[in-house]
DNA sequence: TAAATAGGTTTATTTTATAAACTACTTTAC
DNA sequence: GTAAAGTAGTTTATAAAATAAACCTATTTA
């Protein structure tokens, strides 16, 4: 019953979860938006995406606004799976 | 509301977690218990039990039973706390 | 045109998790 | 009785991760 599946590590990362969690509801994310509800660093987040898209987790694309660079994420559907099976395994540990 | 307070880096790791899971529901659990649940190394949960000793999370009481070592371990109060406050966190990840 | 700001990325450092090796003692097989 | 195997762990070393600091490129403002 009780027994403990793995915890997929890509997503058993505090900043990595959060940004999951965000995407999961939302269409797509911008760069700064995920920085500024997440509380993160710039530097952090950057890192902890390129993971989360090397995984086939997230979409990142890059073009410009007014002249700037702009990051845009979106959830895959693999995302999704990944993050839904990470909360069904997560139950066993928390209830 | 959703926002993301942080996670406890103690409670945040698969093994500890598995441990506090366990404790919580018992009055006391031996090593070899908890490493067989937990599906474990001796060397990790070794390590692991120490850190969840030093937060005062758990206690540890070295013994014998027939000659051989024995290492019991049950949850404090504080560990209780920690780890209710962090499944209470937990949830605005992933709900 | 110099300084500040935006929007990041890259590199370096610190922290963790994990595995491997080791210790100390006990039991079993010869 | 002693060598080999098993029990119950601990300590040390290595690999991986998280995070912070430094950097980069371009833009806007003073």
């Amino acid at each position: 019953m009780s027994t403990f599946k793995p915890l997929d590590p890509l997503l058993h990362s505090q900043l990595r979860l959060a940004v999951m969690s965000l995407l999961i509801g939302l269409d797509e994310a911008e760069f700064t938006f995920l920085k500024e509800k997440t509380e993160s660093t710039a530097g952090n987040l950057s890192v902890q995406l390129d993971k989360l898209e090397k995984a086939g987790y997230i979409k990142i694309e890059k073009s410009f606004r007014d002249k700037r660079p702009l990051t845009t994420c979106s959830i895959t559907s693999l995302g999704v799976k990944a993050f839904e099976d990470y909360v069904e395994n997560l139950k066993n540990y928390i209830s």
